[in-house]
DNA sequence: ACCTGAACACCGTTCAAGT
DNA sequence: ACCTGAACACCGTTCAAGT
């Protein structure tokens, strides 16, 4: 715009910062799938060269902690607050707000509120849960995810069950959001990408046609579980597990 | 051996098998971890050049799809019949026994079963959990995924809930199984390389150290936790989530 | 203090050439 | 039919050199 037409793809002018980068990284990963985040990718989105963004992140695996941290902060925000927002772009969830259902009344309003938030980030950035779960593993300590085990601890805490089963419970209820956030985020992808008028639906008619073809004696579950048509993880799906495990959570102990 | 020393690191003379290979890269997998897996150090292992296992496996993506197969395949085996075997290696377990407290008698024990057995291949495996999940969220049909579903199914049907439950069940339960055995296995790597004397238990107490420096305000619930002492994921916790679970699978739907 | 960009080591994958 | 190994494209990371 200035000067004639340079050669170089033009360098920014303003400094880089650190939140930038994470911001461009959160970006990418969104648009190009967790291969698609590479150092030379992101440095040309941000105008620089590969080295720059050295000085404000050590390297990958910091920059994907960062990330993480920073779409989690996001989801774990609005999860408390914006319910309304973000039960309201629900969508075609329909009874998704068949709350109420196990231990204190409106506990279990918060726990939905808590894994829904949760939900809606993993469909929002595919690349969330099984980053997440990669933290949990190599930084069990680390903030993002000690907050989100403090997150999902207080509503189990609400629910007021003996300290004994306060791991326990926790531990259970975040592996599944997790797990069926991720599931559904990865199927929402793999649908994606089976063309553009393709929707999660079409997607599951696949998965079940291929189950329907298993042989009966060595999968007659599966087989039963796809007769009966699955309209499998969308929300009301996810919702509806959280509710089993609080069920569990809140279920006295069976007299010994 | 034969002639004099030669230089290269002498060629194979028997052919190379698919399952040769396959079991050569959960070896590899096992000793040196995700990242070690590679089409050299594995080649090199196998006495061959790189390209040789192209002839055999398609790319690295098949060759880890098999590698996870293989290893369920060895742990759902292992987890119907060798049961007391698994058990009886249990170690410390203590009260891994505590079976019984849910459903029809017989099957809380079988669901304790596959999931032991899983626990214990993931264990052996680490890389398994994050593997499988990526397996499940790819190729949601694949045969791994399949019969996984259906092993864990297949408890679910015994435990004689109405079917319109099934999914939701076998989802909640195969998730925990997943993540906490994942869970497990990664804090067993994080100990071995904290040194060769510490274990789990010192592990733990790092991390439980971590959590009470938290701020009373921001993290109440962690705080208490760790102030209670965990001694967690081992056989113990993992079979008590799996017990809360059921329970909440078994527990009647609450009068609406 | 912050950025540049060539260079390094290493990766998955391909493929002409061998046997 | 099966294997060899050099070559290609691409990656994360480093670092002397610039401003």
């Amino acid at each position: 715009m200035t000067p004639p037409t340079r050669k170089k793809p033009e360098r920014r002018t303003s400094p880089l910062s650190r939140e930038q980068i994470v911001e461009a990284a959160v970006d990418l990963l969104d648009t190009a799938g967790e291969g698609g985040l590479t150092f030379r990718a992101l440095s040309e989105r941000l105008a620089t060269g590969p080295g720059a963004i050295y000085w404000h992140v050590a390297g990958k695996t910091e920059l994907l902690a960062a990330a993480t941290d920073h779409a989690v902060t996001v989801a774990l925000a609005t999860g408390s607050a914006g319910t309304a927002e973000t039960a309201g772009t629900a969508g075609s969830a329909g009874m998704a707000g068949m709350a109420e259902t196990a231990g204190t009344a409106g506990t279990a309003g918060r726990i939905h509120d808590v894994g829904l938030g949760l939900f809606d980030a993993i469909e929002r950035h595919p690349w969330l849960a099984p980053q997440l779960t990669a933290q949990l593993s190599h930084h069990p300590a680390s903030p993002v995810t000690t907050r989100l085990f403090e997150a999902i601890g207080r509503q189990v805490y609400a629910l007021d069950v003996p300290p004994s089963s306060w791991f326990t419970a926790t531990s259970a209820l975040m592996h599944y959001i997790l797990g069926a956030a991720g599931q559904n985020a990865a199927n929402l992808v793999r649908a994606r990408d089976l063309g553009p008028e393709a929707d999660r639906g079409a997607y599951l008619g696949t998965v079940a046609e291929a189950w329907k073809q298993l042989s009966p004696e060595g999968y007659p579950f599966t087989r039963a579980l796809a007769d009966q048509g699955l309209a499998h993880d969308d929300r009301a799906q996810f919702v509806a597990g959280i509710d089993l495990i609080v069920a569990g959570i809140t279920a006295r102990p069976p007299a010994s």
